[in-house]
DNA sequence: ATTTATACCGCAAACGTTTGCGGTAACGTT
DNA sequence: AACGTTACCGCAAACGTTTGCGGTATAAAT
């Protein structure tokens, strides 16, 4: 009962025409002339005649469909992240396959194979923690284009696109120096993770810069950075002897556990400690006080990573345009370092 | 440079079987032996063969891929149900392809019908704000499987999969009631949304049943519920005469506005105004006091239509299977209602 | 009247896969 | 010796589309 999809079969029977001229027809090929061009343009479009993509696909080894691999859809800078792409995307006329690896490595290979299975033209992704395998996305690439946005790692040679961590963290703790403190502690992830690298090197240099000490007692690292490492942390944190006047947490959750911890220990932020997070997720502006945090400008990311695989999908030849594409970041400062 | 996919022609060729030999081989095929098998196993897995999915589906008019179009993509309930769509759809083997519609209708209908041009098996769709054109929906729905979920509409004859929306607004307002409030008031949506009208019907039933009396002037609806809607009504309700006791916003977003003035106004909450919400986003505890809402289970819904919609697409015979199914939901309750 | 150009259109192959049908051995049964 | 069965395997068609090549008119040029 469901209505079968018009093909170029149906339409050539009925205007007794070859298949190939109708073909030509609609993609407006100079062979034919117009009288017949507007005889199956008309009757195409009286039957609704779409082209069957999976055929033209099939045909052409070009599906325009591109790939998205995530470690989590409900991260909201990575749903901003995808909305990015999508926009960019459907303006180029692609259509895009979204996974999400949940930070589980094999399944991400997984996904990976499938996508490639399946005929995509190009694959966006955003490494799962942890990703040891490098192996596996080293063979896509040599199938496909393939460039990574947000959690990337430098041991694959591609194009990347992230924000100049280094450079926002920087900015972060100089803005905490400028404030006037002086005994920053910071709490980043242990596991390797280029992200928290490159922050925490921001952190340091920043240190470095304004000659600050660097101490190891209030520079923490955890397993799964969330809310409630962060909270974990600031614990700590309030039971040294030589507490910090100031805590760049690596990340808005971490920096929100932070705030509400110190809060139950009546401590005034930010004339007291003053917080910092990244990422400025719709978080950030709930909490009281309202979070200070490094702004991502994750659509933007989306779209230009998008923007760099549909080129190398265009120009194949291209060989390995292994670079690193930095886009600006802002610190937004609000009440957790700077009371009007 | 990119590497050559390995087909069943290849594979063929290399050891001297037909094609078919080679496909039924690999398919477990009773007519095969198990020597060949072997062999052709073997070479497969040597030569990293994966079957080409595309010409799979182009021959069998099936994709295993399901399409979904939601409103918005960053909404932290609406990456929930995707999350529950791709889990559920990946261990069913189908594939996921997703778009936002950003509340555009034209957008959506757009959508659609790339959708059906590509193939996909089935489509799974919350619909955006006034959406008037059933007619395309309806026009999809001859070609194609489809389910609403979450936004839905009554004049769409398909399975749709939701809340009970109703019952939960009834069981946050008894709350209300039940913890002695009297002069609930109410911040709901004013254009047409199938939500909204279950949620507002929910809160008389209550009112209703309870005797307590429904005024006009605590009755508020916006046009886009938001954070920043939820302050102003907020703000309208704090300039009444008769002020309310609680307040019932059929959004988080919008009750967190709420609170925000609220506590802006020096009101003590909930002893002098109790606020609930609906959805429990993460927002729910960030916000101080705490929200109590109605915790949505989005995954659970997400994957429960997914599984309706793959029984529908196995057995296509079964028309018109234009049920509602209701997901029950729970009353979260916290600091902005109950105290401890 | 024969050639030549022009304008328009159809034939057939190809993409990779599945599948109905038919075919060929080898063996066992009468 | 003739037939039936079984166990394997290959041929070829089909899915819908694009495209190189060839073909047939008609008209223009010689």
């Amino acid at each position: 009962m469901k209505a079968p999809i018009p093909t170029l079969k149906e339409i050539a029977e009925k205007l007794k025409l070859s298949i190939s001229t109708v073909s030509r027809a609609l993609n407006d090929h100079p062979d034919i002339s117009e009288t017949t061009k507007n005889r199956v343009k008309t009757l195409a479009t009286e039957l609704n005649y779409t082209p069957n993509l999976l055929a033209k696909g099939f045909r052409s080894h070009k599906t325009n469909i591109i790939g998205v691999i995530v470690p989590s859809i409900t991260h909201y800078y990575t749903s901003t992240l995808i909305r990015g792409i999508l926009e960019e995307a459907s303006q180029q006329g692609y259509r895009v396959i979204v996974s999400e690896s949940n930070n589980n490595e094999k399944k991400q290979t997984e996904m990976l194979n499938t996508m490639i299975q399946f005929g995509v033209d190009g694959v966006l992704m955003s490494l799962s923690k942890m990703t040891r395998d490098i192996g596996s996305v080293l063979k896509v690439m040599n199938t496909l284009p393939l460039i990574l946005l947000d959690k990337v790692s430098n041991k694959i040679p591609c194009t990347q696109v992230v924000i100049n961590e280094e450079e926002a963290a920087y900015n972060a703790v100089e803005h905490l120096i400028n404030i006037g403190k002086k005994r920053i502690a910071i709490i980043k992830e242990t596991e390797y993770s280029y992200n928290s690298e490159k922050r925490f090197a921001g952190y340091l240099r920043a240190l470095k810069e304004h000659h600050l000490p660097i101490d190891d007692k209030i520079i923490l690292s955890v397993e799964d950075i969330s809310l409630k490492q962060g909270r974990l942390m600031a614990n700590i944190l309030m039971s040294l002897r030589q507490k910090p006047d100031a805590i760049f947490a690596i990340t808005d959750s971490a920096a929100i556990g932070v705030i509400k911890t110190l809060k139950k220990h009546k401590i005034k932020i930010p004339e007291d400690i003053a917080v910092v997070g990244f990422s400025n997720s719709t978080h950030a502006t709930i909490i009281e006080p309202q979070l200070t945090t490094v702004d991502q400008p994750g659509q933007k990311i989306g779209s230009i990573a998008t923007k760099y695989l549909i080129d190398e999908i265009n120009n194949p030849n291209l060989e390995f345009v292994n670079k690193t594409i930095e886009i600006g970041s802002n610190l937004i400062i609000r009440d957790s370092t700077f009371k009007v």
